[in-house]
RNA sequence: GCUCGGAUGGUGGAAUUGGUAGACACGUUGGACUUAAAAUCCAAUGAACAGCAAUGUUCGUGCGGGUUCAAGUCCCGCUCCGAGUACCA
């Protein structure tokens, strides 16, 4: 029987299925091992090979582990709330749980055919009642939940009321809106419900806020950042202004501290852990008070560099600071309102990404130094972010480079404040080593001493304060959108309150359309029966809302981040109705060992997990700080596209390289169409798209090659390739060896199915191993040489070491050499056979189960015991040692490796090559490492 | 700009603490088998030069320096490419 890898992988794949073969226990005396990917979006386009590049890897890892006598728990299931699916939706009026599912079954089906390991019996889907039911359950804790600095976690919101009614809210460390007022106990106690429900949702940790956003009028949403290009929406070109928009919020700014130290304590690469450093984004400085003049306000501004405040010269807020319109002098008012208007209308990544131009008005105004009690004149300029601090920075231009442009721009004096520093080209910002001059109380402190020094004084005159800042601002939770999680949340009197558990979950209601409604609401707006009645707590038609009884429920959904932020939970206790995870489950499988997935999600996903996790923890739902104990990120797999070159102006198409100087354009041609030696099969070229069914070709020796350049692969530029037609025409395991032979897991590269004869042509020599020269299946019994124990061992040693750093490309390479070792020495004893197939069932499942049936097993190979490597079959002799001449190779000479240096030295200078070599030299110097080299210097 | 990666034959990539650069595979070339093709098997294959040949010499890991008996690997200074992030006070 020759190697029928469809037959085979086809039976294994139900026989797993069949058996559970995969199925995690939640009783078990194995230790546990817990290997995730990231959750996958099923979008229609299904999966190309780019897709299980991560999956593969993990799947490899998970059944390694189940060789070594872990309890395996491998999950998959679908993230499947998500746009896509909504925008078809508008597009055909397809509701998007029927496209979901459709595509869900695609996903489902390709995953399955590449035979991976997941226990599918946990499979979940963030649009499951029954699992969003405990994504609205959490939304419900963390309202019901605010910060204490002091305690240094989350804490119930009652405990804060109770804590409010005794002392009020002066002494209490907690994270809350800057805008909070203080109140005594007396105070809160004379407070009607609803200003106390107004306060405490200052405390939430997760609240309702106004915040600023993109707004599109046309499009009736918000858009995010990346959805906005030049200024207008990336889909259709509409306009996006900045508006204010009550929305919900999750106070994540309030774990900055703890998501910064929990990186020290998880195995993720530095880069990833560099990215949510940087998204943090945490500086030490102080909060400094400006009075302003002839009025009773303040501008509080924080800097990272108190020590430079004698060299402030002028003040900057953000056109969109509260005070701008407060403090601007009549005479400016009409310059100052227009710079306002106008740079409220670029979106904030325009402003960022326009660095180079200088622009600001002066506002008339003038503050007080706190020291000198000199004037500082008051600017605003859009180079300073309302979001970030304070949204106003006191210009130190000697000491900053954007003060110093713009105090260069506008001929504001600059002052140097700094000992034996040159600033007359450009600013200082050294810190280290640098000393303070013209500063009166700071002259001639070093940077160090001189921070202390000036928070310090602030603090004795009451204008400032040491204070820590972080750029992670808290996270906007609504969507305007229907495909997604509803809040389970109604409105009385405009005050949020929360549906009890036991009614949850909140289903999403029936639209007619999946568009924003015509006065502006989100898509929600368009339900019917969506109203809360509040004595049968249920969801009722919305014309019965009387705000006594039945009331208005939130028309926002939650974004994707919501049900993939806690999923890893999930998988440990799918099915439990009453919990989202029970305490023994969570406290058997722990966290996630190993996580795979693409860089993408730095910071987001990856960040706002570690939040939840942190969250339900301090709430006491969770015993683990992190969600992801270890995490790799695979590199992309680029699609190698191909391009055929148009005349310009005819339907002419020229083989490549007789282009020559004619002007031709350069079209994306599907890669199906093209063979691995570039040339493209004309007759089905002409059928793949009507215009060019009478297209002409010139050829070059009869045939048309094409171009071929590496891009990302999508659908648009015709390069995806379809792990379906590869698993048919070579296999699964054909597959899943060759993708992680391409290269390093972490590494971007291309695809290019060239290669894959290669490794289909390695399982062939296997399967031959294995069966006579009549395909017939025959092991002997007895004693295997020492050469093919030696090749066995030497294998175990390198492919255990290989998964154990993640380096499955150079473990295919190792299997390769073995089994070419193992034909050259005809070896076909169990002895070596046996352990070789356990050894390659993580990379090639199938055509081990089917080996290790042959061999008279009766049960799957997936558990059965590693091979262990014994070094007493890998001990040498004799080493090949390259002799060197200056650095040299030139020779290797075999010598037994219990030589002494000086033996060794002997025998090698004794040697006639070596005479030759030197040509009657004398060495200066023979350097001799045993067991390696050696060097002869002369 | 900043941060983090990366650069090795025609191609994808190997090379453990500095110790035989190019494993393994693709491709290419030649050969065997075949009426022929496919499949399979065998051999050669970094470049240049010399030689009928075995072989030998020189050059070679993005560029320029350095350390060392010895550098793809370590140090200093650059160039280019990729990813992330972006006026963060």
């Amino acid at each position: 029987m020759r190697y029928d890898f469809n037959q085979i992988e086809k039976k294994w794949q139900e026989y797993w299925a069949k058996n559970q073969t995969f199925k995690a226990e939640d009783n078990s005396d194995k230790p546990k091992y817990y290997v995730l990917d990231m959750f996958p979006y099923p979008s229609g386009a299904g999966l190309h090979v780019g897709h299980p590049l991560g999956y593969i890897a993990s799947d490899i890892y998970a059944r390694f582990k189940r060789h070594k006598g872990f309890n395996v728990l491998h999950p998959q299931g679908y993230d499947s709330f998500g746009l896509p699916a909504e925008q078809y939706a508008i597009q055909t009026g397809q509701h998007p749980a029927l496209t979901t599912e459709a595509n869900i079954n695609r996903y489902r089906e390709q995953l399955d055919q590449i035979g991976f390991s997941f226990d599918w019996s946990r499979e979940v889907r963030t649009s499951d009642p029954q699992y969003y039911k405990w994504t609205q359950w959490i939304f419900i804790l963390l309202f019901k939940s605010w910060y204490d600095y002091s305690a240094d976690r989350a804490r119930p919101i009652s405990e804060l009321e109770d804590l409010f009614s005794s002392e009020g809210n002066r002494d209490i460390k907690a994270a809350c809106d800057e805008d909070t007022e203080a109140f005594s106990a007396a105070d809160w106690n004379n407070f009607s419900s609803e200003e106390k429900q107004r306060i405490l949702l200052k405390y939430r940790l997760t609240y309702l806020a106004e915040t600023e956003v993109n707004w599109c009028p046309q499009l009736g949403t918000v858009l995010a950042n990346d959805e906005i290009v030049n200024g207008v929406s990336e889909r259709g070109g509409y306009p996006v202004v900045r508006k204010k928009m009550t929305q919900w919020s999750m106070r994540i700014s309030a774990y900055a501290e703890r998501l910064l130290q929990g990186l020290n304590d998880i195995d993720w690469t530095e880069s990833l852990k560099e990215s949510q450093r940087n998204w943090i984004g945490k500086s030490v400085g102080a909060l400094v008070e400006f009075k302003v003049q002839g009025s009773r306000f303040k501008v509080p501004v924080f800097t990272t560099r108190p020590d430079t405040i004698f060299g402030v010269t002028f003040m900057t807020l953000a056109p969109e600071h509260d005070l701008v319109e407060k403090i601007t002098k009549p005479e400016q008012k009409a310059q100052v309102e227009a710079y306002v208007e106008a740079s409220a209308k670029r979106s904030e990544r325009d402003r960022m990404a326009d660095v180079k131009t200088i622009s600001g008005v002066f506002t008339g105004a003038y503050a007080e130094h706190p020291f000198t009690k000199e004037p500082v004149p008051i600017w605003i300029g859009d180079y300073v972010l309302a979001g970030y601090g304070t949204g106003a920075v006191m210009a130190v231009p000697c000491g900053d480079q954007r003060d110093y442009d713009f105090a260069g721009h506008f001929d504001i004096p600059i002052k140097n404040i700094f000992k034996d520093v040159d600033i007359s080209d450009e600013a200082f910002s050294g810190k280290e080593g640098t000393v303070i001059a013209n500063s009166d109380f700071l002259n001639g402190l070093e940077y160090k001493t001189a921070l202390k020094k000036a928070i310090s004084e602030l603090e004795k005159i009451g204008q400032g304060k040491g204070k820590t800042n972080y750029r992670l601002r808290d996270a906007v939770f609504s969507r305007q959108r229907y495909w997604g999680e509803p809040f389970p949340v109604y409105y009385v009197n405009g005050l949020p309150q929360m549906i009890e558990k036991e009614h949850l979950p909140l289903r999403l209601p029936e639209v007619e359309k999946y568009l924003p409604t015509e006065t502006g609401e989100p898509p929600l707006g368009n339900a019917i029966e969506w109203a809360w009645n509040t004595a049968k707590n249920e969801v009722v038609h919305k014309d019965l809302i009387d705000h006594n009884v039945v009331f208005p429920l939130e028309l926002n959904t939650m974004p994707g981040w919501a049900g993939s932020s806690w999923y890893l939970f999930r998988y440990m206790d799918p099915h439990n109705e009453e919990e989202f995870v029970s305490e023994a489950a969570q406290q058997y499988w722990e966290n996630v060992d190993l996580y795979i997935g693409g860089s993408e999600h730095a910071t987001g996903h990856l960040l706002y997990s570690r939040f939840w996790t942190k969250f339900l923890k301090d709430r006491g739902f969770l015993t683990v700080d992190e969600p992801f104990k270890k995490l790799i990120n695979q590199g992309m797999i680029l699609g190698t596209s191909a391009f055929v070159y148009r005349l310009e102006g005819e339907n002419k198409f020229v083989s490549k390289h007789l282009i020559g100087d004619q002007s031709v354009q350069p079209i994306h041609a599907d890669v199906s169409l093209v063979n691995a030696s570039d040339e493209l099969d004309i007759e089905e070229f002409k059928k793949w798209r009507p215009e060019f069914a009478d297209a002409e070709f010139v050829t070059e020796a009869n045939k048309y090659i094409v171009g071929r350049e590496v891009e990302k692969m999508s659908k648009s530029k015709y390069n995806v390739v379809n792990p379906d037609d590869i698993c048919e025409d070579y296999g699964a395991d054909t597959l899943r060896m060759y993708e992680m032979f391409l290269g390093p897991l972490e590494q971007a590269k291309p695809w290019n199915t060239a290669g894959i004869t290669g490794v289909h042509n390695f399982l062939k020599k296997l399967w031959k191993l294995y069966h006579d020269e009549h395909n017939n299946f025959e092991v002997k019994d007895g004693k295997a040489s020492a050469e093919s124990l030696k090749t066995l061992h030497k294998t175990i040693k390198k492919v255990t070491e290989d998964i154990e750093n993640f380096s499955f490309n150079t473990s295919v390479s190792t299997f390769m050499i073995c089994v070419n070792e193992l034909s050259a020495q005809k070896c076909n004893f169990r002895e070596v056979l046996e352990p070789l197939v356990v050894l390659i069932a993580p990379y090639a499942p199938h055509i081990a189960e089917e080996l290790w049936q042959k061999l008279g097993h009766d049960t799957s190979v997936t558990t059965a015991v590693y091979p262990v490597c014994e070094e007493k079959h890998l001990v040498e002799s004799n080493k090949e040692y390259p002799i060197s001449f200056n650095g040299k190779m030139r020779f290797t000479l075999e010598l037994p490796l219990d030589m002494t240096p000086q033996e060794i030295e002997q025998t090698v200078m004794a040697h006639e090559k070596t005479q030759q070599q030197l040509q009657g030299r004398t060495p200066k110097k023979v350097i001799i490492v045993p067991g390696k080299i050696v060097n002869i210097v002369g």
